[in-house]
DNA sequence: CGGGGGCTTGAGGCCACTCAACGATAGTGG
DNA sequence: CCACTATCGTTGAGTGGCCTCAAGCCCCCG
């Protein structure tokens, strides 16, 4: 698969502003760009962190595995998302290119050494990393507590607000991804998306039925006022 | 309320030292210590954050709610751990103490004039954010995908670990709590704890049924390695 | 000593699971 | 270009793990 040797990228002037880390004071950082295809992986669990990623274009998730197979995805980036920000020597995920996806990468190294004169840079490592935390958080009263029509419901509004906003969605991440962000199975998840259809509160557009149209919010609203 | 205002340099029980925010070029900034009755509330969700916190003693359980009152615990907090880290203007949980706490407790608004001029300060908040990242994506992965043993094995494990990692463990708190910990019904963590005491993986000391000893480390990791 | 909260245990039910079959689509190579 | 295949999604049947409801015990505390 990829390496991260530099040679492989195609550098790019390109300022910390892209990846929302820049500051008057501070030199260029350069950043590279870089493309993986559908379902290569980006980085692995434990693996050194020697990179920060910013997502350009496409869907990457981010997952934990059991010895087993059980997967845990815990979180799609998106566009503008930051992900593989670590504090510690290696990552604590394994992040996987959901559809072919084109990210900034910048050395973590450079980084530190620009945050270590720049308060301003470590700031906002602070704020990516709590907004990480945030949603993070949010996703455990849904693991924990919700049920399956709620979970569904939830991940549907959360996909519209982050891809769209306008009710039409193009869903990058299989029922597969879908269920393994949810904690359900593939089955459940393919079986209340049709109840919802049915319900009228959604229509698949396409034929991949990826392509899902909300008709009706306020009907996937009512299973998240609940919180 | 008992008030400490330290006016020196000297590293004392009360400095910022104590919190992991110091730094040698620092203004004194002034903490407090307070204390707080068993079911007390400390903060509340949405409400503005003030005060940043670090449990001295006792213990503290932050969640969030749905409307109906179903309720998921995200942490646990224990002595030395901080909590009530914010970024934006509010709180996104309720704190509680569990039993009788004292935590020491600093302005947010002092610690953000501190670390405006020195990345020191800035980098222990931003060390303690990840470790609070770090916990709750692991419980992600428990909430989602690992059944009720797994958890419950996996919950001692953790209690075992941070309260004493002798084997020896006095919970303080309910089964209740442990069940909005790990995602279940509170009949179902009293069953597994009885089960694995049946197995001869732990067992009871006191009447209370919270101080645990456990007994057969192996077989509580077996349902751990699975990861 | 009476009351209440916490813990345990049993009975029964339901929600989401597994197993399975099938249709549709996209990608591949002849 | 088309058969072939792999992948993805849907749907049904049946099961089981964890839930709810309920009763009872113990301990603490007023």
């Amino acid at each position: 698969m990829s390496v991260h040797t530099t040679t492989d990228h195609t550098p790019r002037p390109n300022s910390l502003y892209d990846i929302g880390m820049t500051s008057d004071t501070n030199p260029i950082v350069s950043l590279v760009e870089f493309t993986y295809k559908k379902s290569v992986e980006i980085f692995g669990e434990n693996v050194p962190a020697e990179y920060v990623y910013q997502v350009k274009k496409g869907a990457v998730r981010t997952y934990k595995l059991l010895s087993d197979g059980r997967r845990q995805i815990a979180a799609f980036h998106l566009p503008g998302d930051i992900f593989g920000l670590e504090n510690g020597a290696t990552y604590r995920s394994t992040a996987e290119a959901i559809i072919e996806t084109t990210v900034l990468l910048i050395k973590r190294q450079s980084l530190e050494t620009v945050a270590e004169s720049d308060a301003v840079v470590i700031r906002s490592l602070l704020t990516a990393t709590t907004k990480s935390l945030q949603h993070v958080e949010n996703h455990l009263l849904l693991l924990g507590r919700k049920d399956a029509v709620e979970k569904v419901a939830a991940f549907l509004l959360e996909m519209d607000e982050r891809l769209s906003g306008a009710g039409s969605v193009t869903l990058p991440m299989s029922r597969r991804d879908i269920a393994d962000y949810l904690g359900l199975s593939l089955e459940t998840v393919s079986r209340l998306l049709s109840q919802l259809r049915r319900a009228g509160a959604l229509d698949f557009v396409g034929t991949t039925h990826r392509e899902l149209k909300l008709l009706d919010r306020k009907q996937l609203l009512a299973f998240n006022l609940r919180d």
